[in-house]
DNA sequence: TGCTTCACG
DNA sequence: ACGTACGTGAAGCAA
């Protein structure tokens, strides 16, 4: 088998928070040599040869050999790629393979029943008609309502509603500024519905429908292997990582998501992923206990901040419950937990302290990373993967403090990346390409298109492999569904 | 092009 | 006193 190498993605394993990774940019950066670039030698940006000047473009077709030659030298040599070998292991064990697995996934793609886009269409083009008309009644006027700078101007100089808060040109029109001018005015709560509605009939609808191959009947999306800061792959044209689930009408648009004849959509995702893996990291005594008993780690987490039994959490409790364990993830503020849950701050305090006391292990990884980043400059996932945080240096607090958000969260997301993409290799040596073919990474889903006689045995298999990408001190679970759309699933 | 808004994990 | 939850991509507006 022949050796694979991409200096694209050393460079990127190298320093995922480096923002061009393109060969002229690292050519610049590194050996300031500046390439020619493809609009110098094409007058009209076709490849029209007449219009071409050949000597020149002879130059630009060497230098992208011998600028990738020269980098995938300089990375060879690179102390950082050759003596850091878990930075070398991500590269051969994770990325390189992995290279493989995507391409065949873009080559894949995912078939569209068009006439359900088409009618779903048909039916939003109505209900915004309906609404424009209501809103432009309620304003006196006809305006843009996609314009937040004259929806401003009519609900705060016109109507003259109280202004929440303001961006840096203006009202702030956002969907928690509008919630909270409901009870002022009828228009604020037709507006969300007609931004809902016009949003997902433009980005889900629209622009999906031209993307769909008229032969056949399938979409295709770019997998992004080399951008995030955090190792997690990410998707565009179209990005089918986030297509509507939360609400029954985005539901609907997952609905027009087919598989092939003959075939099952089959749908694999970690239950909690992260949270599974803040408790290995951090071995925290109350989340190690929730997952590997089992217990609904929700309300288990509500019990501990409302110090009570687990048979007196309600709903609502365990709602709040939920938000806290995401925050923890993404660093919180005593603010920011009282904006998501609409209380005082002083309570959200009272909350995050209650946390803390019952759940030390969190505590402790919080802090130590917090510190070692700082030390260091960077952090990593389990499995080496690193990133360079150089905001925890700042003068300016927010930054610095920006920085320790990112330094928390990197190493549960980004291991959250590497299982999965782990998980990925391991799928697809052992499946059957005819009858099992992998579509979609949605983060901590893989979406496959199976032949309907395998669907069995193809579950067992990839909750299997999921469930077995690594060994960590609380088991890992995997929910598996499967129906003849995405929207069922 | 930058900003705002909002879809997902 | 100040700003305030991590990671993305796309659409539409305004300049």
């Amino acid at each position: 088998m022949a050796q694979f190498y991409d200096t694209m993605l050393a460079q990127y394993i190298k320093n995922p928070g480096q923002r061009w990774l393109w060969l002229d940019s690292i050519a610049e950066r590194e050996f300031e040599y500046k390439m020619i670039s493809f609009d110098q030698i094409t007058a009209k940006k076709t490849l029209n040869f007449e219009e071409v000047d050949l000597p020149q473009a002879a130059i630009y077709s060497w230098e992208d050999v011998y600028m990738t030659h020269k980098l995938y030298q300089n990375q060879k040599q690179n102390p950082y790629i050759t003596q850091e070998l878990k930075t070398d292991w991500i590269l051969k064990s994770i990325e390189f393979p992995l290279m493989k697995v995507l391409s065949k996934m873009e080559m894949t793609w995912i078939k569209i029943e068009r006439d359900i886009l088409k009618w779903l269409g048909m039916q939003l083009e109505s209900a915004i008609k309906e609404l424009e008309i209501e809103i432009f009644s309620l304003a006196w006027e006809n305006f843009n309502i996609n314009s937040p700078k004259q929806l401003g101007v009519i609900l705060f100089e016109k109507m003259q509603l109280p202004v929440i808060k303001k961006t840096k040109t203006g009202y702030a029109t956002d969907e928690d500024s509008l919630n909270e001018l409901i009870p002022y005015h009828p228009l604020p709560a037709l507006i969300l519905e007609y931004r809902g509605i016009a949003k997902l009939k433009s980005t889900y609808i629209d622009n999906l429908f031209e993307l769909i191959n008229p032969i056949t009947k399938r979409v295709h999306t770019t997998y992004n292997q080399a951008v995030t800061t955090t190792g997690r792959l990410s998707s565009s044209n179209p990005n089918l990582q986030n297509i509507p689930i939360r609400t029954e009408l985005g539901k609907s648009i997952r609905g027009a998501f087919i598989p092939e004849e003959g075939y099952l959509l089959l749908s694999a995702d970690y239950s909690q992923i992260e949270l599974r893996i803040l408790a290995h990291i951090a071995r925290d005594t109350n989340l190690l206990d929730a997952f590997i008993h089992d217990i609904d780690v929700h309300s288990q987490t509500a019990a501990r901040i409302y110090d009570c039994d687990m048979s007196m959490i309600t709903q609502d409790m365990r709602r709040v419950a939920k938000v806290v364990n995401f925050g923890i993830i993404y660093g919180m503020s005593a603010y920011g937990l009282s904006q998501e849950l609409k209380i005082p701050p002083k309570k959200a305090q009272e909350m995050i302290d209650k946390y803390f006391n019952t759940h030390s292990g969190v505590k402790a990884y919080i802090n130590s990373t917090i510190e070692q980043a700082t030390r260091d400059g960077f952090v990593t996932t389990l499995w080496g993967r690193k990133r360079y945080i150089p905001e925890l240096k700042s003068g300016n607090k927010n930054i610095r403090e920006f920085g320790q958000r990112a330094a928390i969260n990197m190493p549960i997301q980004g291991s959250a990346a590497d299982l999965i993409k782990s998980a990925m290799i391991n799928i697809s040596k052992q499946i059957d390409n005819k009858r099992v073919k992998l579509l979609l990474q949605v983060h901590d889903e893989l979406v496959f298109e199976v032949k309907q006689d395998i669907i069995k045995e193809t579950s067992n298999l990839v909750k299997e492999c999921m469930e077995n990408a690594a060994k960590f001190s609380v088991p890992l679970k995997v929910d598996i569904n499967y129906s003849n759309n995405w929207g069922e699933i």
